[in-house]
DNA sequence: CTTCCATACCTAGCAATACTAGGTATGGAA
DNA sequence: TTCCATACCTAGTATTGCTAGGTATGGAAG
């Protein structure tokens, strides 16, 4: 479970650049150390969402004797979406940590 | 939205003693400096979950001269998945931040 | 050459979560 | 006496991310 931060950490990974659907999932995958290690099902509907929602475009590609593939990239909004994103996650991790309260030893 | 993470919040309120539904929100909202306004709505039925599930305990309690409440406590078990929630919050933090990368510019 | 795996895309339907929006009721203050 | 803070509750709903299925290709293994 992503807990509705999916969508940051699908646009942080476009961040570097375009891709398509199962690269972002091995990226997720890398950069998370394998915590994230998400399931189709749950990316592309995801992919289609934030292109719904204006935060990505997409385009078909046909690499020289390759199959075809969607890929994606981060839109003007995508971008100033993600730095909300990370702004939100930095608060609600924050409140989340003085919630939990004590030593703080279970950060390791 | 508290994305999954209600659970251990609720029951880490709880860690310093019993208290009643309406008090919970309070200390909620206290400890993390007010971002987490919880609606009774989202506390009770967790409240009700939590009970369900041997993680807490409860007593209906009349003080003298005052209304009727329902007083929650920690179970064995509660304190147990209290650890497990604290382990879990601080993995999936983990993951998070490596997955939205860059300069940790959003920490401060 | 055929079989299998990794790649690559997709969707319908489901379970969980936390919310909105309503309801009830009491004690104290204005 | 009217209102607000306290104090509890539930039905229904939006969203989220999952399971479980489907389709198809290219390359490697046998």
């Amino acid at each position: 479970m992503l807990k509705g931060h999916l969508d940051a950490i699908v646009l942080a990974a476009l961040e570097s650049g375009p891709a398509h659907g199962y690269a972002i999932i091995e990226a997720i995958k890398a950069r998370s150390g394998g915590t994230f290690d998400l399931p189709e099902g749950t990316i592309y509907p995801a992919l289609h969402r934030l292109e719904e929602a204006g935060l990505l475009s997409s385009d078909w590609i046909t690499p020289p004797g390759g199959r075809r593939r969607r890929v994606y990239a981060l839109t003007r909004s995508g971008t100033a979406r993600l730095a909300e994103g990370r702004k939100a996650w930095g608060r609600f991790a924050k409140a989340v940590e003085a919630s939990l309260g004590g030593g703080r030893a279970w950060l390791a």
